[in-house]
DNA sequence: CCAACCATGTAAGCTGTTACATGATTGA
DNA sequence: TCAATCATGTAACAGCTTACATGGTTGG
């Protein structure tokens, strides 16, 4: 189905718990997860998106109060997909805020295994796009560059080596 | 004027070198600038859009051979006024790229001070974020995040750590 | 009572993506 | 000559941002 890095984020936030549109927002804008945005102009068509796509139900809880929003079977499914859907090089290159989204997601698969999974994935994702970087740096293109566009460059290195440093860490920490 | 990233790149990769929009299109395709998109449908139109907002010019070379886009007056001083902006918390909580454009550009102010000024501000940038971060993660939120979201975050941290080392030594080399 | 916050939206505009279209040049 | 590459675009569409609009609730 390919959602919007919003449309996984607001997934994966009512399947932890069901929250009202407004309460989704407050998420964006008081956590990290502000990265993906926020705002009214772009939240609520969203929503409205998903429920439209059958991902997303609004339904009031049984005691009483206001309506929330939660997840479908068919969204619940959805995002398993995409859970066990392995990190590409490509993703890595563009940017790692997605992968790393899903990441924070993977509880939900409710498998340890598929977390193990992802962090190898992920791992081998990130050292061949530093292999590139490299070669690129080793390389024809990279032997003419000015001296910061290699400090740029190399700048993107130690990231990616971070994410590296980070990803066998933490797969430490779920074997 | 506030161009977005792809505008300031074209003004950028010219001031360089004057390149017709299809070198330019090249750069993107086959160097680590290709995150900053590609493809005519992105790439024509920006090209146009400057040069109607005065800050490029097609010209054709004085010993014959295609046309090419060269920054006029107008686009060095934007540049120039860019150059020298200092990068927020903002902008590096939003995303790391655009500075590190900026950077990759900075021998065009052809003044090492604007190099370091950058340095410094970037540096002061991303450590901010870190402390906010941080603050996050020992805060009441941060106490009731799931393993996995603490570890995203961390990761996040770990990441701006390294460009905050990166800085470091790039300070160095320009002192 | 009034400010702050809860709560949900719409509309205009900008950027970028994908896909398509066209035609010239060049090397095997 | 024919495939690849040079070279430049357009059109439909998706997505997000900003700004505006509306009204309810609640605490000081």
């Amino acid at each position: 189905m390919q959602l919007t890095a919003l449309g996984y984020a607001l997934i994966g936030l009512v399947l932890g718990e069901p929250r009202s549109g407004y309460a989704l927002r407050k998420v964006f804008e008081l956590t990290p997860m502000g990265a993906y945005s926020s705002s009214p102009g772009s939240i609520y068509p969203a929503l409205n998106k998903l429920v439209k796509a059958g991902l997303l139900e609004q339904r009031a809880p049984a005691a009483g109060g206001k309506k929330k929003f939660h997840a479908t079977p068919h969204g619940v499914r959805e995002m398993n997909d995409w859970l066990r859907t392995p990190v590409t090089q490509e993703e890595v290159a563009k940017s790692i805020d997605l992968p790393l989204l899903k990441f924070a997601f993977l509880p939900m698969a409710e498998d340890v295994r598929v977390t193990r999974e992802f962090l190898s994935g992920f791992e081998a994702a990130v050292r061949a796009h530093i292999e590139s970087l490299e070669s690129y740096l080793t390389g024809p293109e990279g032997q003419s560059l000015s001296p910061h566009g290699r400090l740029a460059v190399e700048n993107g290195l130690l990231g990616y080596k971070a994410h590296v440093d980070w990803a066998m860490r933490a797969s430490e920490a779920f074997k």
